[in-house]
DNA sequence: AATTTAAGTCAACACTTGTACACTGAATTT
DNA sequence: AAATTCAGTGTACAAGTGTTGACTTAAATT
């Protein structure tokens, strides 16, 4: 790559990552101006014009990208539950809280632009969410533990189920963060694993007893 | 009421409609401004300063005036569920997206804020949403389909799925109306009901083997 | 009947916003 | 070496924002 696309695109990310912050410290994305976000990178706000048409587009751009990186993280995820069947749930939902505290800005954003003010940011996530739940659905059907399970279209209800609360999980995870002291929060955090983890082992065991098109 | 308090709880309330009706429409409650509110009533902005003290503030009591709607409505469907013991799963169902579909507004404004962009409005949502939880689990807790779970907690459990997957159910529901057109909706409404169906039943699959504390 | 209260009005303010246009200057191409 | 491209700059403008303070005027109180 030349000179000159290098530092474009090294401008144009700096904008997606302030994009980014600035809509998961406490507002929303629909609710930063593309002014704010230039100041924040350090650019004059008509050269944002350079890099996207307007905010909607930064929003889809961005919505793209952190989508690569969930996808990559819950990749992860599911492998690790997968590959050893003895895995434990309780120190996978661990893990995944982990996962949620190693990028917090892009579950944020996700999660939250997912009903949030742009429709063109709205569609992208909704695309995005088909995708992985897809996903899951797809290892669900490799795994041994649902075999027994006939229709495919059964276990992707299961995938859906599990990629939407998921989401409902890592808000909660998240706000705990933001409204408990250190102390508290701790022990506060162990309990909510507990109850996410009753949670999982509760659809597991509606797996386990199912039976397609009863 | 004297005929002056009237007249201001009449404005009052127009205000609250209008932030309403402005934050379902497309964008968002905290992209909507106050001179807006004011301009959809017929006042003039600084008589919005009459009602309330910001946005915030308005925000929050609109919250309130949502909540108690939507408990009415949950309530008699938790009611018309539980009073004819062989009530079908289906049609309880099929009630719930009615009743989302005779307010949707708040339905929307409720789940859309919870991650909003106002803090104040989120935190009064959650308490909002502890209480729904409370109230459902309360009747899980009453309800003989459940006697064998012997941990109150476990039922909490169950009720916080089942509230958080509603709210899903309900934006899902909504975002066909507003991406389809007409022949092709009334399908996709029965199948996505028969989804949701297989994921409930699933769900009491999972009670009706469960046992506490495993 | 005189006085007070307060919802709604009006004008004005200091700011922020998105965007248009002409410009500069280093990296690229010719 | 000359010409071109184009990311970033600077100025400018119309439009919208929250909030101020002083006002009207009907309803309520005295």
């Amino acid at each position: 790559m030349s000179i000159r696309d290098e530092r474009k695109q090294q401008s144009r990310q700096a904008l997606l990552d302030a994009a980014l912050k600035l809509s998961t410290s406490g507002r929303s994305f629909s609710t930063i101006s593309l002014r704010e976000i230039a100041r924040e990178v350090g650019l004059v706000p008509t050269a944002f014009y350079r890099h996207f048409e307007d905010m909607d587009q930064l929003g889809c751009n961005l919505v793209e990208q952190v989508s690569l990186r969930l996808r990559e993280v819950i990749l992860q995820l599911r492998q690790g539950y997968f590959i050893q069947q003895n895995a434990k749930t309780r120190s996978s939902i661990e893990l995944f809280f982990k996962a949620v505290d190693e990028s917090p800005q892009d579950w944020l954003f996700f999660i939250a632009e997912r009903w949030g003010g742009s429709l063109a940011v709205r569609q992208e996530i909704a695309n995005e969410i088909d995708i992985l739940i897809a996903g899951l659905g797809n290892d669900l059907t490799e795994s041994t533990s649902f075999k027994h399970v006939e229709s495919a279209e059964d276990l992707m209800v299961i995938s859906t189920i599990l990629i939407n609360l998921s989401f409902t999980w890592a808000m909660t995870w998240r706000n705990m963060r933001e409204n408990l002291n250190p102390p508290q929060l701790a022990t506060e955090q162990q309990q909510y694993i507990d109850q996410v983890t009753v949670q999982v082992r509760l659809l597991f065991r509606g797996i386990e007893n199912w039976q397609s098109a009863e």
